[in-house]
DNA sequence: CGCATCATTGAAGCCCTTCAAGACTTGTGG
DNA sequence: CCACAAGTCTTGAAGGGCTTCAATGATGCG
């Protein structure tokens, strides 16, 4: 998944900080496959289209592990996709805590919640090394106007959110601690494998999780606990790893429709 | 507000039903401005397209309190358009508790989240006798394919909705009984506003309030009593009679950003 | 005037939070 | 390569906001 944090040094070339050993972001072909792919799963279905947005990725940059991609305040004028790693969108409360809205994996769009409203108190943060993509907005709206399978494409992003952020409250409101982590894990399970990730890691810290599921810390740990002793995930330690997949969807009585996109306009 | 309950019996001459008094819906022109303001609202600036959208609007229906405007179960292509009352998009869960999603007011869209996601299990109920307005989804995507403009302004209109919903995820997560309540009441009061509505009285009961906050009815109760004693609200029973719209808005801490639409890609 | 819906009140209890402290892991710098 | 620092995870105990249950009062519509 190269999720683990490497060391990373100023490259001479490319004069952005990577990992050692990694090409330079500029001669990375193939890095946005996640983006072509996100796009085609939107309902994009000529390949020209897609990989004519994909060429508006020109500028790309890495970014360190816990600081932010997106900052509060004054939006730019950009689209930023994330390539690689793993990232949130999320906000700071007045007392300090931390509520995450929404975990993005690479194919998602970083800060396009930016791009009509005014919500400037929204950041993005890079929960992993991350690499991302820019795209200058207007040619956003150049090829949207343009192509209206794309346009309908970014509408059909935001909608597929809204379905996101209604499950979520659901979770909030209605499911215990143990559903509600548990519905969490497979939503993360479902979306990896969507973008060809078969891991049975989920790459999120128990804050991470804590922040996401609005539950604190220590009682997401104890809830942790709970699904390592019924057999759902693994005994260690430090980090998240899936043993039965059965088990966790029987828990969290998970139905992933809402999150399906292939069922779209089908009806 | 016409929110208050009538007697209605079928009516000779459209033969549906609808109180005492009114017009027949055929005749009745104007009924459609909330959704001609809407539209302007979200962005689309020139008369004739928001002329052109509001004529699509050809059978018109009158919905009893209670009732159910879509159901859940296999989508219609039709775009339902609330035009008068009071609804809300919901869930009914395994345990029986319903969920309210949104609250919906005069020229809001009651289906269109249906549009393209397979989101079956979401139904729209009145919570007043309403009056909606059915529109082709064909002719829909005709016009929007037509008119960039409009098919900007649904867009606009399912972000819109995004920021409501990542608002109210906040509430629920963050903020104890008083703020939340006090934080819903203000949206309510700033979105009636919006569509020119200038009464004092939130139409819901606390039962709905309930529901749509993700508290129990027996403690949305008690913290009403608390908003009464603080003087936020009238002391009478029955129904919620905003007293002192500063004081509601001191509690919530509100900032009605989140529901600006004029802000709007003016950055 | 009676029924249905909504509002109110009291009591018991639970799920989760907060606080606080210690154990473990990871990465960094000497 | 080791030691320290920082972040993450773990554990215990105390407490509080809210839920549930259950019963009664109020309101409005037919």
């Amino acid at each position: 998944m190269g999720l683990t944090r490497l060391a990373s040094r100023a490259c001479v070339k490319c004069s952005s900080e990577h990992p050692r050993g990694t090409r330079c972001l500029e001669q990375g072909p193939g890095m946005c496959n996640s983006l072509a792919r996100k796009l085609k799963n939107l309902g994009v279905g000529q390949s020209e289209q897609v990989n004519e947005f994909v060429q508006l990725v020109k500028r790309k940059r890495r970014i360190r592990h816990g600081e932010d991609i997106v900052k509060i305040g004054r939006p730019e004028r950009v689209l930023t996709v994330l390539l690689r790693g793993v990232a949130c969108r999320y906000k700071t409360m007045e007392n300090g805590r931390r509520q995450i809205f929404t975990v993005q994996y690479p194919g998602d769009f970083c800060d396009y919640h930016r791009h009509f409203l005014p919500q400037r108190d929204v950041a993005v943060a890079a929960l992993t090394d991350c690499v991302i993509g820019v795209i200058l907005r207007d040619e956003v709206e150049e090829i949207a106007a343009r192509h209206p399978q794309i346009s309908l494409a970014l509408w059909r992003n935001t909608m597929l959110e809204v379905s996101i952020f209604r499950e979520r409250l659901l979770s909030v409101v209605h499911r215990p601690a143990l559903e509600r982590i548990a519905s969490l894990l497979c939503e993360h399970i479902v979306r990896l494998e969507a973008i060809g990730i078969d891991d049975d890691i989920i790459p999120l810290t128990q804050i991470a999780l804590a922040d996401a599921t609005g539950l604190s810390a220590v009682h997401v740990n104890r809830t942790i606990q709970d699904l390592r002793e019924v057999g759902a995930l693994s005994k260690r330690s430090h980090g998240l790893q899936v043993v039965s997949r059965d088990e966790l969807l029987r828990i969290a009585k998970f139905d992933a429709r809402y999150l399906d996109m292939r069922q779209m306009s089908s009806d």
